[in-house]
DNA sequence: GTATTTTTTAATGTATGCATTAATTTGCGG
DNA sequence: CCGCAAATTAATGCATACATTAAAAAATAC
């Protein structure tokens, strides 16, 4: 494990980081001194620098000058505007992947992942629900095949990532959810895109506004 | 001009290498070491690579361990995909500025591109309608307020920037493309956003068709 | 007690040095 | 001559040092 790990500390000081702030051991809205993060990862200021540089333009913190790296917390409008984005992306790539002319073996990820959130659903599972949705949405978007679609879906879920797990638990049982998984993949197998993009839209929308009510019900500012 | 420029040393850098890229001075495809393009810049390697990951991160450049940086060519490929993207997002600031209740007087900005356009075109300076053209865009994905639409729309436009800059001349001359322009404000000032969208989709998806039919025309297979 | 200026502190921005290691060149056997 | 191994080169990744300067604290005036 010491050994082993071949990564750059740049590399390393990246990965670790952006997991921190998944998991909020990097307090959103708190700020980090790059001292203190070099400290923390075991190097030097050098690379600790240049990971918040990344992790600025992923969107994850905001570096000010000596004030240190500032974790940007998510507020309802920010959840607005990124939901906004993945609708139109999401959707785009469900039209693209439709008309890709792919076979059932080429949509058996998206297929996979449809049965795991039937079982995870059965089980009770939030986590592994959340999981396998995550997995659907993203080979979606594979299947778009557009390579700045996918980094940008990529970035804007990074974004909603500890927002979507701290509300998780208090979201309604998303039992319809995959009735449109389903649709949406019978779309692309069926070559529809006009109807692929618009079931997928339907329900990026219909998450959009159960995560914003949700937000708005528990009074949910900053996450 | 010495004294007076107060940005530090690594801002300099990803400002004055952004310009070279897009002037082509710094030519894609092409490497260069970090101990030139610091030569180059008058400064030490440090701000430069802080430059060169900030670059990377806004797709601009391509850092490769030993082999200098690179700067990233643009395939038709990209072009379409990055156009997809812009279309997208475009038309959901347009639906979003149509929903926003703006007066004329919010819309004057958008107003003046269009006229700059028509004056430029009157006087077949192609340079300056393009530059009121990228202002109208601009301006519209302003209006319809949202930050991620805002920088992911800034970011697709400068990869693509030296390729429109190139392929300008080579364009049939735009004569109708204002009409279009007129229609999404108009469609905005009504507040009508479902108007606003599908003009403005169907003026980007012509755009697109134009630009993806040049570079096929004259076989660019890289710009 | 508050506002203003001065002093102090400390975090950053940048340069530099050096070990590491990929890439290149050289040398050697066939 | 060609392929492969050893030696060399040089570009990077990272640590470190230090000047700069914003922020904080202290001192002073009101």
């Amino acid at each position: 494990m010491t050994s082993t790990d071949t990564r750059s500390s740049t590399r390393r000081a990246v990965d670790e980081l952006r997991e921190m702030i998944f998991r909020g051991e990097l307090g959103p809205g708190s700020s980090y001194l790059e001292t203190e993060l070099a400290e923390t990862l075991g190097m030097s200021r050098t690379p600790v620098r240049e990971a918040a540089l990344t992790l600025e333009a992923q969107g994850l913190v905001e570096v000010r000058p000596r004030r240190g790296v500032r974790v940007l917390p998510v507020s309802p409008q920010d959840m607005s505007d990124i939901y906004d984005v993945l609708t139109e992306l999401e959707s785009l790539a469900a039209e693209k992947a439709a008309q890709q002319g792919y076979a059932r073996h080429d949509l058996r990820v998206l297929a996979n992942a449809i049965d795991d959130m039937d079982r995870a659903l059965s089980e009770k599972d939030l986590k592994a629900w959340s999981a396998a949705d995550d997995r659907f949405h993203r080979e979606l978007v594979r299947l778009g095949r557009n390579k700045r679609v996918e980094s940008i879906a990529a970035m804007m879920e990074d974004q909603v990532r500890r927002a979507k797990s701290i509300t998780l638990h208090m979201r309604p049982f998303p039992a319809r959810s995959n009735q449109d998984h389903r649709d949406v993949l019978g779309a692309i197998a069926a070559g529809n895109p006009v109807q692929a993009r618009k079931i997928h839209r339907l329900h990026r929308a219909a998450t959009r506004e159960v995560l914003l009510g949700l937000l708005e019900k528990f009074r949910l500012r900053q996450l």
